[in-house]
DNA sequence: CTGAAAGCGCTAACAC
DNA sequence: GTGTTAGCGCTTTCAG
């Protein structure tokens, strides 16, 4: 069943330019040492038999594959699919390839497979692009098998001896927050994310520290936990307003829940912001056109993505030989504010911000 | 340079369960002849070295990777990242693993590198998922270089002797026009997406032939080409209010323009669905907030997906020999009619389909 | 500057 | 059933 392969190889393009193969390898890979002569011999053969070397073969016999692996889940949802077009796209400029897999959910625990998988195709690198969920990285510290290739996290809190980047949540929660402050907002009720989700917590524990900075007093009753969904985000919010009727601002720890909120205060007949201001997190493309414009924090995951990716060729070319030789760093980046009507309140007729 | 690799191999195993590297072969790979008291010699080594075969090595020798390209764009919105999660979960299903390339545009016409990039690893096939956009798929009819694997594509319109697996764009802009219709709507615009791409050209078309089988009588006033983006939506609308000023419902291409439809509608202080109706495409995860809630068209991305990488397997698996040995099939899925309010004018009070 | 030999880790083909 | 030989397409090492 072995079938003659169509390409070209490295001696065919040898015999025909009357080389040896490794004359061939030599210009194929730039070195310096191959005659200007000889090398424009082999250079028009390679073009004339259109050849391209095998990466496959070459990984194999270099024991470098120029690719990376990265380890998605959730990828229907904006934010990953965000990352993972960053990292495609850094990548791709760097000259990698990627090896792609996306976990059947957040929170599976049965990575050794994906681990069997990538380092079976020797990959030079893992980027574990799966937000903190649950225990879902509670291995990091003894990563499963020997996997001795560099290893690069994102969105978890960072931890020493693990490289990690991230967008730092619990400064875009306090940017909302201090935003709405300054709107005179002094009721400021929360939508909090699932707390097994890591930028959840975040952003609740800003929610909490800002109000205790700024003297206000708040209750268990003025947040409620949604799922991330707009489904629980309309669900939260008539929590809310029954548990604090005095509210008259909602920090919401997305965009998704934040429509659905924008929907339900609308129907009860409350203007925003004047009766209701309101912040989300996440800025998807949509906000922008809610009703009212709905004022969010920006996360910039395709800089993460690339920050990442970048950290990680930096690693593995300067000769990686394990973690014990190697004192990794994590980044956090910070988000963005971006406002719009559903917080100008103060301000709403000179223009805003 | 060469360090030595710390995975262990077919050699090493061999060697200490003291057989031929060729018998340990056969045990991973699940050959049925070997005797069942070697295999299980051999499969203690394999447990105890924790051997795992390198399906690097393995690709080389067999020439057969079980991998798969896949080529997309605009991984960043929704339908794109959908299908590559489809397409993940199905490949993952079946054994292959994933290597990805994301075009910098749409319309990219470099393609010869990305091919080389996946050649050079020796994919077993290319699940080309970009979009019909401009001339961006022109070449299909020649690939460049000898690409002897076989490609699949996604969301085009369907060609002899190509194998294409999309959703059927038109027969959604029926289903859309028929509800409009139905709902006792006559006089229908169109906010069509932008006519370079094929999905919106479909969707005029249904548009066009929905009214002239209805026997509306309709001008090129009565439709308004966007973008796709919320901000093109609204320019739309505008523009369709002053060029059709009886207008009673807008069939729009996608649900973000929709959004700010919605808006500006309301803005305008008309009523959703009693003045004007509106119908989306696509059926994002938001929709179901809008306010009113958006009736749409589903796409299933996750079905295309699903479908075509089964195709590409069976294509691969029955083996390819080029295309003159091979008829390849195209399918078409149908979408789906999603009722909610802002179309829901007729039977609004016995509560809607 | 160039070539020959060995090997990356595995499988195909054939022998015994 | 099992082993031997050759080879996938390239790079490394070492001669010269």
């Amino acid at each position: 069943m072995r079938q003659k392969a169509v390409r070209s190889t490295i001696k065919e393009v040898a015999s025909v330019a009357g080389v040896s193969t490794q004359t061939v390898s030599r210009v194929i890979n730039a070195r310096p040492d191959v005659s200007s002569e000889t090398r424009k011999r082999v250079q028009d053969v390679i073009d004339k038999l259109s050849y391209q070397p095998s990466a496959l073969a070459r990984s194999l016999s270099s024991q470098r594959s120029y690719t990376l692996g990265v380890v998605t889940a959730g990828l229907s949802y904006i934010g990953p699919s965000r990352t993972l077009s960053g990292i495609a796209s850094a990548a791709e400029k760097a000259g990698y390839s990627l090896l792609l897999k996306e976990l059947p959910s957040f929170v599976t625990n049965d990575i050794e497979p994906i681990f069997q998988a990538l380092l079976s195709r020797h990959v030079d690198g893992i980027i574990w692009a799966v937000s903190e969920v649950g225990e879902n990285l509670n291995w990091v510290n003894k990563p499963p098998l020997d996997v001795n290739i560099p290893l690069v996290y994102l969105t978890m809190e960072p931890q020493k001896n693990i490289p990690v980047v991230s967008i730092d949540n619990y400064m875009g929660g306090r940017m909302a927050m201090s935003h709405l402050l300054e709107q005179g907002y002094q009721h400021i009720g929360h939508i909090s994310g699932p707390l097994d989700w890591w930028e959840a917590r975040q952003r609740l524990r800003a929610w909490k520290d800002a109000l205790t900075e700024a003297a206000i007093e708040f209750t268990e009753n003025h947040w409620v936990e949604g799922n991330w969904s707009s489904e629980s985000g309309a669900e939260a919010v008539v929590k809310l307003f029954d548990q604090y009727p005095q509210m008259d601002s909602i920090f919401v720890a997305n965009d998704q829940m934040a429509l659905s909120a924008l929907q339900l205060i609308h129907q009860k007949g409350l203007q925003i912001p004047g009766d209701i201001g309101l912040v989300g997190f996440d800025n998807i493309p949509e906000s922008e056109y809610f009703l009212p414009s709905l004022t969010t924090i920006q996360q910039d995951q395709y800089e993460v993505a690339r920050i990442a990716v970048e950290e990680m060729i930096q690693i593995i070319e300067s000769g990686w030989q394990g973690l014990e030789s190697f004192t990794p760093k994590s980044i956090m980046l910070p988000p963005t504010l971006v406002v719009r009507q559903s917080s100008l309140r103060s301000r709403e007729k000179d223009g805003g911000v």
